[in-house]
DNA sequence: AGGTTTCATTGAATCGTTTCAATTGATTCA
DNA sequence: TGAATCAATTGAAACGATTCAATGAAACCT
């Protein structure tokens, strides 16, 4: 059933040695055998076994990301980031999303390393990188994206979430806003507790309130339940801008805001987002947000790799910090 | 510095044999030999090359899943059913998208077939399955996923598209509407135009009349300017009820009709939108869908690979279509 | 013609795991 | 005690592509 190239090369009457050559260096070999080899191999129905390929080689042409969830249109991006990058290299992209489960990351990061992926970029999960240190002094290399690593033995790829925080904050205090309250939770996930960290210390330096309104999650759900906490106030106790520490929260908050007759966005409340999905900047007012390069980020971590791989390991760790950008619209545009 | 079998075995004191039965069928061996094998890996770091694995085995235990875009919802959906269901048949899935081109589709689907996959899910591009058949005549199991093949010669696993429409239509004139708009296109697309052909036979049944609002393609902005288009006349000449092709399109029309002064959702004019995607069910007025059973599409296909596998092949080619479900919430519910 | 270089081709060895027929050693049974 | 049974272990062979030193053939130069 199955065609090696030993049968090719017996139908062309050449060795396999010459059948393996025009598959892989074509130029090394007469255009004679050429055309024999390939009309053998269209005859059979020839197709490569990479896994013998592999074994060979020793390493495969693929590398392995691991993220938090690939639903996540932040991730989503990510991951096209990486494939785009990788590509370049002649690398192909095996996707696959923890679930936030540390069972699943364990186990999907043994699937790459038996698989002998040219490296693996994870998301992790957990502080504690025990395991995937392990991984890597093994001798698969490893980036980590969206979290710096204080572990300066690791290269990573990040954005800088306080920086983030700052500027959202900053720009709702720039507009005129003086009472502001940060939407966002659990404050144990450190790129939420980071947001926080950067819009307290732009309110701090200009002397501004800043009410904290925590959410179970970052859900459209919980947006909705805190606007309507938050209409529930009488006017002069509500908040005139709400920094939501994602855009889902954000629209939902939005949602709310949006329908009730005593408020009007951005007047009486403005409100900033923070991912900048694709319904930001379609919502029915449009969502001021703060945007991460997750294109960038993919390919960065890519480069990194690469660099870990080729060049003598020990040097090159680099830690990789992207600004976030402040994506001005309606929902804090006075028109 | 790769640590193979050979040297666990003779770290160990054992045959390689005996290391490949410790991995593979502990049970087979005394707990002694399990004792001194488990620990000559732990102290060497081997892990296991799963490319050799796959050599000697001759499959792999993945299988592949080609679809036209993974940022699609419905089909991330869809995906993870797959991935649940190839769980339990310990069989993991390899995701790749086609990006609706042909050429990666062609790529993605000789990367599967030199990777000796179990079995590939492809949602095709073309109707050209000239190129998917040499595949599936070589011996990799093909199922198409999303599409109904009349090529009995395929399993596939589809939605009843024009039962969809049929449904949506049908809802709309319960309710008492009688002048309805189907909007979406382009209408080359086959599910775009049987959802319309539904929605067409339901307004005939009951007497009903049906305009049409194409638009170019199903994005929140098209959904906005059609709305747009539809308030610049006058009401008498406005649809009582709209069915968008997806939920896109409906959340954009939405928007802006909500926010008009002189209609209300759904009194004036109720909406019905397609796929039921997660923020349907969240929207400021929530959406009226038609769901597709994307989880149980993914496990389905998944199911009818191994059946395609496991018995004499060519027995057992099935096409399912699933039936899709109307969900009723507040953009049609007069309250 | 003789010698040297160039180019194409050959085929055995290799990668690391699993399999399976053969072997060993221990245990049971009559 | 000798034979039969059983469990545990062994190690060579196989999977299929790639590599590389060796070989062959042709072309070139003097």
């Amino acid at each position: 059933m199955a065609v090696s190239v030993r049968d090719v090369a017996k139908k062309a009457g050449v060795s396999v040695g010459t059948v393996s050559n025009v598959l892989n260096n074509p130029d090394k070999v007469s255009e004679k055998s050429v055309a024999k080899v390939q009309n053998a191999i269209d005859q059979l129905g020839f197709v490569r076994n990479d896994a013998a390929r592999q074994l060979r080689a020793g390493k495969s042409r693929s590398i392995g990301l691991v993220v938090l969830d690939v639903r996540n249109p932040f991730f989503a991006e990510v991951a096209r980031g990486t494939e785009e990058a990788a590509e370049e290299h002649g690398l192909s992209v095996l996707f696959a999303n923890s679930d936030e489960n540390l069972d699943r990351e364990k186990n999907l990061l043994v699937l790459f390393e038996e698989q002998r992926v040219a490296g693996i970029l994870v998301s992790p999960l957990s502080s504690e990188l025990a395991e995937i240190k392990r991984i890597r002094d093994r001798g698969t290399p490893v980036v980590l994206v969206d979290r710096k690593s204080r572990d300066k033995s690791f290269s990573s790829v990040s954005v800088d979430d306080v920086a983030g925080g700052f500027l959202a904050a900053d720009h709702l205090i720039a507009t005129g806003k003086k009472k502001l309250l940060f939407a966002g939770g659990p404050m144990e996930i450190e790129q939420i507790s980071d947001r926080l960290k950067g819009a307290q210390s732009a309110a701090d330096a200009k002397g501004v309130k800043l009410e904290i309104g925590v959410t179970k999650n970052l859900t459209v759900l919980e947006g909705r339940a805190l606007a309507t906490e938050i209409l529930a106030r009488p006017k002069n106790l509500r908040p005139d801008g709400i920094f939501a520490a994602n855009d889902l929260l954000a629209l939902g908050i939005m949602q709310v805001l949006v329908v009730a007759p005593d408020v009007s966005i951005p007047k009486d409340i403005a409100l900033v987002g923070y991912d900048d999905i694709s319904f930001a900047g379609t919502a029915l007012i449009s969502l001021t947000s703060i945007r991460q390069p997750s294109l960038l980020i993919g390919a960065q971590a890519v480069e990194l790799l690469i660099q870990e791989t080729d060049e003598n390991k020990e040097f090159k760790k680099r830690q990789v910090v992207f600004q976030p950008e402040l994506v001005v619209r309606d929902s804090t545009k006075s028109s």
